[in-house]
DNA sequence: TGTACATCAGTGAACGCGCGTTCACTGATGTAC
DNA sequence: TGTACATCAGTGAACGCGCGTTCACTGATGTAC
């Protein structure tokens, strides 16, 4: 379903709780987390082949993201550490760290574009296919929390440059949400004001549940997707020319 | 309107990273890495006044956090510094620098209740009641972004005993709008099978509508109180038991 | 077939910084006698 | 009315850490002649 995946099950040289088997020749330290780091061990690519390493780094930090769940420990020092390479050979490849973080992130959403199109193949109706991109997005969300979180529930990291609303609209696929709420209110079926406006409310709605759920673990949350389907339902039933009387959707 | 106001307009002595511009009569001095910082001015408490410094403490990190828009400007070196005291005296008042971040946003967010309460004041419709509070949740989350970012959008660096959810919902005031709720549900007005997934579904769309304004304020967003409108009157509207046919409220 | 040389893919060591927190101490102030 | 003493409200100096980034360099590899 990824094209980038994640090996969670990659031999982690982990937490002082866990037997470490690694071979003695290799040399360890330990780092700030507490976890027993190799020291440079990488083979440098072929002539030709630099760009091999660019790839090996952006594994190395989608794992640390995915492994300890917070980009404070996706550090430069700790993916160089990861992949077996120097620091400033980061640099060959990423401008900055910033910039390092962001194509990690992009990566990953550019299967959001396909997740979405899976989940409304075939489908007819206009609101149904509105609730079912909604319902793809949310679980996208929460799939992958942390990259989440890093696009869209921070403050500008980013540069403006990377985040011009065209990148931005991009990434979230915000403008085919829009063309599919023009394709509601072009079927007759709603009576919105315009489609941008019902976009946005959408979007809002699906970022809220996402958002609140990724911050607020601990609360005890309804199971997502019938707290979706309630909200987006409910939100679109208000919006139909002929609505059907308090009916909860998915309720 | 609030009890512990900031006034930005307060001589800026600057934090340690920035560049300092000190009135002459203030004395100076290089820190170990030539910084110009302020010698500690504050004279100190009297005995038996050991508080006084708690509340001034809470202050500068206010002020901190409202000058620079952003909780890293708050270290404890920094509150330090524009308190007048060393940084070791505020570990007499807070146990860690966790303990005074959620202090000082807990204290902004306990004038929310009064804004609700002054929303929502003389309204009978219950419905409308709603759209107030939330209008009024709403704006007070986009005139503290900052607080609002620290409690609602971060990664809980916030302890597991502040984050019990007693406490949580009382800051948001989850409960009393899920009194509201259950109140609306009681007229009659609407049919919904519960107060609670009902207050969650509003919760969430405030949530949506304050925090992706805070992340993505480059975006061209629609005048906020319009957008809440739209937003939570139709989903208001699609609860109805007798909905009004394809009417978006507030547009 | 050998050799000079440019280039690629990095390394090693450091710079300069800020951070949260601890620990031993101090000087003014109030109080008991 | 004076004085020993406990306590309060702090200070000064350091610990130990990780961070992003830069700069001068190096060794293997391919290529031109």
């Amino acid at each position: 379903m990824s094209s980038t995946s994640t090996a969670l099950t990659d031999t982690d040289y982990g937490t002082a709780d866990t037997h470490v088997s690694l071979a003695p020749s290799i040399p360890l330290r330990r780092d700030a987390y507490g976890r027993l780091v190799a020291l440079p061990r990488r083979e440098r690519a072929r002539r030709g082949d630099g760009d091999r390493l660019r790839g090996e780094i952006l594994e190395a930090a989608e794992w640390l993201l995915a492994r300890y769940g917070h980009d404070d420990a996706v550090s430069i020092r700790a993916v160089a550490n990861r992949v077996g390479c120097t620091p400033p050979a980061i640099y060959l490849h990423f401008a900055d760290k910033t910039e390092m973080l962001f194509e990690v992130c992009a990566r990953r959403f550019d299967d959001l574009r396909i997740r979405i199109d899976a989940a409304i193949e075939g489908i007819e109706d206009p609101l149904d296919c509105l609730k079912a991109s909604s319902q793809a997005y949310i679980r996208f969300g929460l799939d992958h929390p942390e990259h989440y979180r890093i696009l869209f529930m921070q403050k500008a990291i980013l540069t403006p440059e990377q985040w011009k609303d065209l990148r931005l609209t991009g990434v979230s696929g915000f403008e085919r949400l829009e063309a599919r709420c023009q394709a509601a209110i072009g079927s007759g079926v709603v009576h919105a004001s315009n489609a941008r406006t019902m976009a946005l409310a959408i979007w809002q709605m699906a970022h809220g549940i996402i958002s609140l759920q990724i911050t607020k673990p601990q609360m005890d949350w309804p199971e997502t997707s019938e707290m979706a389907d309630h909200l987006i339902g409910t939100y679109l039933n208000g919006l139909r020319v002929t609505p059907i009387p308090g009916i909860t959707p998915g309720k």
